[in-house]
DNA sequence: AATGAATGAGCGTTCATTCAT
DNA sequence: GATGAATGAACGCTCATTCAT
């Protein structure tokens, strides 16, 4: 899919094309895709702006590039979290920790996936990888309703409650009232297992 | 805050004022914000672009104004849907399924709050409003709290977080999957209060 | 085809709007389309670019409208030309002649249609159109065949060496060399009938 | 003209040089010159840019070669094609039959041709050329004339009016049709000699 | 000889906004 | 109140050309 892929490029151009990404990333987040211009990114870097069209087709290209890197980072953090763990409800608060942390350490990149999931060139895409994370996480709970552990007869809405939690939990306090990631994901999984009630002691 | 403000209009005025109102709603729910120009409003009503600007200082304040009257309704809903019912967890579940039944009868309206939420011109806006909705959630919250049948030290964190649940599950199931508003609710409501264990008989 | 057709134009926007395909045909004539810019045009007719987009849909918009006006107006000459006479060698003549005037007195027109044949965006475009007239001619031809006025079994073939030299010799001496436009007339009727040889006295 | 000249080039530049006149006119045959672009030809060759400015001192540069080597061509062609015969109408006959076979095997080469004398860049060269096979042409038909075969006051005219019929056909027939180019030249010979009117029996 | 990287002026086009009528 | 016309800065993108390696 375009001349890109097969271009040769060396180790200055990979270099290049990582820069264009950073400042590219660092610019959709602070100012929002619509609102940054190719030309502000390679402003940014000092270069001409063919150097953008050099590496990258089309600025929406860029954009996609971004969101698959950032959609495959966190699935990878969020399995090796996992990895090992048989118990399926510690899979699941492990799965959410992890992708608490990756947010707290990639804030642009989540910032620009709830951009990203409520606009129209970029909705699918972001909802198709939602879909996907919330497969995983509905597969856990199906584990432990199978298992006896949890009643309810829908993982898949379960699953998505407990996505948005995270999402609105992460943008709120860490995000906006800059609070610490940890806490927050103790709070986030105790209102996922137990809500508002909190857990029976 | 403008000139407009102080115009005086008359009824044939109002009403032309509300039909730009719903076409421009129902356009950048539909193309989104950055892709609905001046021009398609007006061209969608069959008037001439000096319309729009009689009526509105410019793009963006029509967008805030549609905003605000979003904001407002909903509020007052919510207001009119705990009317009288003293159980503060009552409350609670009155004011989510009133949001859901809010947003259900407003699809476009909701869908450009989730917009605004995510756009850089307007997330301050969005925020703060999304603050006082919290602040009523929080607030039959600690009512619970001091009556020691909720065990939580953080009702605002609550209270974020059935309000992400609220917005992830509308947008999932009811906008995107087509669910009966109300048997979401059903769900929200129970997820909210007792978390992915469910309601222990 | 597109939303300038549906446009409502006043009597000062008409004006305008010749004003462009007037100024933008005289600088595609000279400098070529590839080589005259939008903002050539405009600037050259002292506007905004904006009024170019105000109506036409593009630059190829106006080339392809420029281009059907002239081979209407054409068309029109000839079919007038050639009114009432019944002699089909006599419509043939009128014909040539009629297009040599109007290429004469159309110099930009006629040396646009000669770069679009050769430009593969309008190159379709302008063959269509000349089948037609090559059609015209032809069927003057097949009824002088069938009169047997003259010996031939392949008019189309015929009626396009006639086009042929009828656009080569305009070229060459009227816009070329400058020469009387009815002085080549003259020469090509004289060649499309009796060839190199001439009339036999 | 130009430092290129000036180079000394190996047996395998010779080769890459050719490699480049090759795929280049395929190219702008086949896209036009404005729509191919040196990364084009380079990329179709699997070869960086630098290549081509090594070889060429620009594009337009390239083009010019292009066309001078085709001109060439074509009167060399013609000059083997009438060697030996002395009457002067057998050698008009003979180069209008050659230039229709040269064209018939080179139709990337006339193509562009077409496209050069249509270009402002180009018209001026593609001109003289012409001018040059029309003299011939001219020579001979001065000498039919002197001998009093052909009565015609304007060999150049003459000349002129053939040229653009063999132009005309084989774009039409040959080119565009399709059509076997030893025919479409028997058609060629018989209306510039004869006309319309075709040869009397 | 040849490469991939870089340049930057220029292109066609859009659009929020203003304004004379 | 309302119109169609006009503005012009800004946009995403292209491409002939140059250059360090």
């Amino acid at each position: 899919m375009g001349a890109r892929l097969t271009r040769r490029i060396t180790a200055r151009g990979v270099e290049r094309r990582n820069q264009l990404v950073t400042e590219a990333t660092r610019l959709f987040a602070q100012r929002g895709y619509h609102s940054t211009s190719v030309a502000d990114i390679v402003g940014s870097l000092g270069v001409g702006k063919g150097v953008f069209y050099w590496y990258f087709d089309s600025k929406e290209a860029l954009f996609v590039h971004i969101l698959r890197t950032g959609q495959q980072e966190l699935r990878r953090l969020q399995d090796a979290a996992i990895a090992g763990e048989t118990d399926p409800i510690r899979r699941i608060e492990l799965g959410l920790r992890a992708s608490i942390t990756w947010a707290d350490e990639r804030p642009e990149l989540s910032q620009l996936v709830q951009f990203a999931a409520n606009d129209s060139l970029f909705a699918d895409r972001v909802r198709r990888g939602e879909e996907i994370a919330v497969a995983d996480v509905a597969a856990h709970l199906q584990e432990a309703i199978e298992a006896g552990r949890i009643h309810h007869d829908d993982p898949v809405m379960l699953a998505h409650a407990m996505v948005g939690t995270l999402g609105h939990l992460y943008r709120t306090f860490v995000q906006g009232a800059g609070r610490d990631a940890t806490e927050v994901a103790d709070d986030l999984v105790s209102f996922c297992l137990y809500g508002a009630f909190g857990k029976q002691p």
